[in-house]
RNA sequence: GCGAGAGUGGCGGAAUUGGUAUACGCACUGGACUUAGAAUCCAGCGGAGCAAUCCUUGGGGGUUCGAGUCCCCCCUUUCGCACCA
């Protein structure tokens, strides 16, 4: 009903909007095709493609209406624009959907796809559709596996057995990025750890690379930088290795062939420290549960079963709640004291950093010295704080910066940083110990124990092992016929028909791998595939088309991806440059990491009951009213805080904005043509002039006021994208609008000269401009309405001079730093008469007696003058 | 604990470079139109005060003729990492 009544009135935006979006559909406005683009400015608008869940949710309003408004922004700057959109159809909801519901994963996606497309075309979203990319159909993931078995063949992908995270509610593996708090990043499932045999790629052979090229990423918000930083976690430091006391003893300890892997074997122990300047203060040896040395040092049968409980409760939790160890039994000789030191094993030393030991140093580590106090282990001090240096409140112990030695030996008197230097370049010198550099990044662990994944093409022959699938033989296809039991494994597991295979290389019995890939390989790469056009192409893409149109001139999405998917998007494109596919290091230039939409300060979600529907409130208020909302309501990279009644105003805005338009087309709509404003020099004949006599002063304003904003919207359109500065301004000029022509009634007859009516309808094709990348349709719309063809030929508006001069100007006139009157000068006037004229306000007088009493004025032209008395 | 960011009316937010704080929108109040309401339009809207005037950008200090903006300390809050040796 209430739609009824709104339809009857003016704007009757399903219909508009429906208009519009069937004839961009018909005409492909926004694919780009052939060559056409070969030799125009470029530029690549992407959005982080969604998964496939049905539903969309305003979370995805927001970053697509982001995405939209600057691609379509680009193409009135004279840009072709590549504007894709996909899906990262692979993943565990499909399959749980299938449990459920006793559907088919692929059929699930396949309409949830559906129904997604339905609901972007809705809202007007400018796609190449003809670039789909669809992640989970072979066409596409065939290729993931050719690089895959390529990998295989650099080392870049390889297997092993180590502790992987597990998730017992999804039932499977999880990358070390994928691992939140100790938590599922999926379900929230507590993550334990599992020795599993896996597939990994070598991201850690980039570790350098991936470090070194966010300083180059000047386009990226320094928040995400920071995070990837934080998370390679590189640090530089010194291994040393200490003699086990007792074994081996006499037997040189030469490191010269000595590799992590044989460490402990040959009667040492490796060690990794960062502080080699308190290697003196190291009063034991700490090594982790799962080293090798807890197992073989320990020999007492309680203390084994210690071992034991102590390994059970690292593997059930990331978390350790207290520390906890025991005494092995051995010692091992510090090489720079030469005192026996015992050996500890302690859970909170981590196996899978360093060296899986460390030496500790009570005195000079808070870990340590937490440790120490509960075992009773001797504490030594070597480092006091120096002259000049930061002190803690106490200088008490534990003491972790940096200072002077002391218990040192020959080291004593040094500062931390040139004792550090000289203890490493000793224990270098003696082939005690080398410089080491470590990353905390570890590889991308990629298999998972699910069914609705990219196969991996490799299989297991009892008489060649591990064998990878022929080139030939891909795609390696996904199969359909299965059954979902809910219970834990895979259905590939089960299905012989998958299982049972020929080997490649011998032709005998083998069986397939029967996990498949993690998701985020997928999503690794599909801004790739989107520059390939013809998709019957025998190649993931063509190395000119990524050249083109890569790196991605702005990418946009949420900032929860900060790690997982920009990481591994930045760590593939290096593998596949090395693969020698294209030259090209980093594919996102710029990123735009936008805000959550939230509802009472929480996050929208089913079980706060705070959803907001965007379908429903499309069906209620039109696209271009949500579109508008979302952008208007907090700048993009802030959390948006929803409000039905701030939609209603947007709503109320658009309806004022088509009023005007349909108020004053009478008088606008025979206006035609390009146009001059007249200039001494050149005139263009075939033009309409316009003499700057015939302008009547209020349009000579209005019109400085648009040249304004074009350029104010312009700098914030190219770099910080606060729309809802952009979309004020524009309120602002419709508003100025409208002021002028009902005070000057421009209806009546003779109001308007010829050229008063050429500038104010080129005003109102401006706003219409200025509005379209947010509101496309009803701009489309006002458009057609004023000039009878399509907006999308148009370009951005010129600033025009109509040789408005502002006569006057306001400046602020402060008494001692206070802000005390406003007076009205001439434009450019100089300090004295400014001065002249303040003093004459009363307002002034009150607080400048005499003249005479002025110690100093600072005067600012046109803005601002000083007094100090 | 470490690292990064944020704190401005009743609310979302503006002020990009130190120079008229509170643009734009929402909510609210009054008025016009109407039998009435909705919608629309007009006016008002940081706080205190009759007023002149004073106060106001989380709190305190500082630099400056002048600070939301720069510096120091503190508080609150969001996010990321969390035994990485």
């Amino acid at each position: 009903m209430a739609k009824q009544i709104e339809n009857n009135k003016s704007y009757d935006f399903d219909k508009i909007e429906n208009k519009w979006q069937s004839i961009w559909e018909r005409e492909s406005t926004f694919s780009v095709k052939g060559d056409l683009f070969k030799n125009k400015k470029k530029f690549y608008c992407l959005e982080m493609f969604p998964y496939p869940s049905g539903q969309i949710h305003m979370g995805h309003v927001r970053n697509y209406a982001i995405g939209d408004a600057i691609a379509r922004f680009k193409r009135l700057k004279g840009y072709v624009v590549l504007h894709p959109i996909g899906f990262d159809s692979f993943g565990l909801p499909a399959e749980n959907a299938a449990i459920k519901n006793k559907t088919n994963p692929s059929l699930w996606t396949k309409n949830n796809i559906g129904s997604m497309i339905r609901q972007f075309k809705r809202l007007g979203f400018s796609y190449d559709w003809d670039r789909i990319v669809i992640t989970s159909e072979p066409s596409y993931y065939k290729w993931e596996q050719l690089f895959f078995l390529q990998m295989l063949k650099r080392g870049l992908a390889y297997k092993k057995i180590s502790n992987v995270n597990w998730c017992e509610s999804c039932h499977t593996t999880l990358a070390n990025e994928q691992v939140e708090d100790g938590r599922c990043w999926r379900c929230g499932n507590n993550a334990t750890i599992k020795n599993m045999e896996q597939w990994f790629f070598k991201i850690t052979a980039y570790a350098e690379e991936l470090l070194k090229g966010l300083d180059n990423l000047k386009g990226w918000p320094d928040k995400v930088k920071t995070m990837q930083k934080n998370w390679i976690g590189k640090s530089s430091g010194l291994s040393v290795f200490f003699k086990i006391a007792g074994s081996a003893e006499g037997e040189g300890v030469g490191i010269a062939n000595n590799n992590h892997k044989e460490n402990g074997n040959n009667g040492t122990i490796e060690i990794f420290t960062t502080r080699a300047d308190t290697i003196f203060g190291a009063t034991f040896i700490a090594i982790s549960p799962f080293h090798l040395l807890a197992g073989k040092l320990t020999k007492d049968p309680e203390k084994k079963i210690e071992l034991e409980r102590i390994i059970h409760n690292s593997l059930i939790s990331k978390d350790i709640t207290e520390k906890e160890g025991f005494f092995t039994g051995s010692y091992a000789i510090n090489p720079f004291t030469g005192k026996k030191i015992p050996i500890y094993v302690a859970n909170f030393v981590l196996m899978d950093y360093g060296t899986g030991a460390i030496m500790s140093v009570p005195a000079h580590d808070a870990r340590d010295y937490e440790f120490a106090k509960k075992y009773g282990i001797e504490i030594i001090r070597v480092i006091e704080p120096g002259k000049g240096l930061k002190k803690t409140s106490e200088d008490g112990l534990p003491y972790a910066l940096c200072g002077v030695l002391v218990n040192s030996g020959e080291f004593n008197g040094l500062f931390s940083e040139k004792a550090g230097e000289k203890i490493s370049g000793y224990a270098e010198k003696m082939g005690i110990g080398r410089r080491v550099i470590n990353y905390r990044l570890k590889d991308w662990g990629i298999s998972r124990q699910r069914y609705w994944g990219c196969p991996i093409p490799v299989v297991y022959c009892r008489k060649c092992g591990t064998v990878p699938l022929n080139e030939s033989d891909l795609p390696l296809v996904l199969p359909d016929n299965v059954t979902f039991t809910g219970e834990g494994a895979s259905p590939l597991e089960k299905l012989e028909s998958f299982i049972g295979t020929k080997c490649p290389k011998c032709g005998g019995y083998a069986k397939r791998e029967t996990d498949t890939m993690d998701t985020f390989v997928e999503s690794s790469w599909y801004f790739l595939r989107y520059t390939l056009l013809d998709r019957d192409e025998p190649a993931p893409f063509k190395r000119e088309d990524v050249m083109h149109w890569l790196p991605v001139d702005r990418y946009i999405g949420g900032v929860e991806h900060a790690i997982m998917h920009l990481l591994y998007s930045r760590f593939f494109v290096k593998a596949l440059r090395d693969l020698n596919y294209f030259k090209l290091s980093e594919p996102f230039k710029n990123l735009l990491t936008q805000g959550m939409v939230v509802k009472n300060g929480a996050k929208m979600s089913k079980s706060k009951g705070n959803v907001v529907d965007p379908d429903e409130l499309i069906k209620k208020l039109g696209a271009d009213t949500v579109r508008l909302f979302v952008l208007f309501a907090a700048p993009p990279e802030k959390d948006l805080e929803w409000s039905d009644a701030g939609v209603e105003g947007m709503s109320r805005f658009i309806h004022k904005f088509y009023k005007t338009i349909l108020t004053y087309e009478g008088i606008f709509r025979n206006i035609g043509g390009d146009f001059q404003i007249e200039k001494e020099n050149v005139e263009i004949k075939h033009l309409h002039i316009i003499k700057k006599n015939e302008i009547s002063q209020g349009v000579k304003k209005i019109i400085y006021q648009l040249g304004q904003v074009v350029e104010k919207v312009e700098v914030e359109m190219d770099g910080r994208y606060h729309f809802n500065t952009v979309i004020s301004s524009s309120m602002e000029l419709l508003n100025g609008f409208n002021n002028y022509a009902t005070t000057h009634d421009i209806q009546k007859e003779g109001v308007l000269s010829k050229s008063d009516k050429y500038l104010l309808k080129y005003f109102l094709n401006s706003v219409i401009i200025i509005l379209y990348p947010f509101i496309p349709h009803i701009c489309s719309e006002a458009y057609e309405i004023l000039n009878g063809s399509g907006i999308e030929k148009e370009s951005w508006p010129k600033v025009l001079d109509t040789g408005h001069v502002q006569k006057k100007c306001n400046i602020a006139v402060q008494v001692n730093g206070k802000m005390r009157d406003l007076v009205a000068v001439d434009l450019n006037t100089d300090e004295d008469s400014a001065l002249e004229i303040a003093l004459s306000s009363n307002k002034i007088k009150k607080y400048v007696t005499h003249k005479n009493g002025i110690k100093k004025t600072i005067y600012i032209k046109n803005k601002l003058l000083s007094i100090i008395v």
